[in-house]
DNA sequence: AAAGTCAAAAAGCCCT
DNA sequence: AGGGCTTTTTGACTTT
């Protein structure tokens, strides 16, 4: 609940990446602002005066998201001053951040389990399967994300070498 | 522009 | 407190 009152707006990928976009990031990102500190400050969604509070879902920037899926690439699970730490860089709260994390750690696990019902599509060494599931897959939808005709942001100079490779295992 | 679809943020539940 | 898992609800994108 420190997470209160936190800026989430400025946060524009235009400021970062000094490009000017059109509409789309703005409406974005105003919508964020609203509902995250709106609902920050209720501790029930609904009633407090009535009126019942429509939920609202943040989209984050691609930025934000590929900075997380970065952070992701590397460690499935941040510490508590880790998760601080990226919370403030992204200029998101803590919990969302958590919420990230344990959002994106099942999809990978889904997407791990679909895949393998679906069929032994992937028969060779697990480590081969999750190169090709997980990294390929970050990779693919990632660069996919960036080069999308629906953003049209000069590419990244992410170190696309860098990061990407190491898939520890962690813990 | 409305309707439909889909991915994902967040809430809820239970577990440790 | 945080995790896994499920569900709900939303925003964005596509199609008509």
């Amino acid at each position: 609940m420190a997470d209160s009152n936190k800026q989430l707006t400025s946060f524009f990928i235009e400021d970062i990446l000094s490009l000017k976009e059109d509409k789309k990031d703005d409406d974005r990102t105003d919508n964020r602002t609203d509902c995250l500190n709106s609902e920050d400050n209720k501790s029930s969604p609904e009633v407090t005066s009535g009126v019942k509070k429509k939920r609202s879902r943040a989209a984050f920037t691609h930025l934000q998201v590929l900075e997380l899926e970065k952070k992701f690439s590397r460690q499935r699970y941040l510490s508590a001053p880790e998760r601080a730490h990226l919370a403030s860089a992204l200029h998101l709260t803590e919990t969302q951040v958590k919420i990230w994390f344990q959002n994106r750690r099942y999809k990978t696990k889904r997407r791990q389990l679909t895949t393998e019902n679906g069929k032994e599509y992937f028969e060779k060494s697990d480590a081969t399967a999750m190169a090709v599931t997980e990294e390929g897959f970050f990779r693919a939808s990632l660069l996919a994300t960036v080069y999308n005709k629906s953003f049209p942001y000069r590419p990244y100079v992410y170190d696309l070498h860098g990061p990407w490779r190491a898939w520890r295992p962690a813990l």
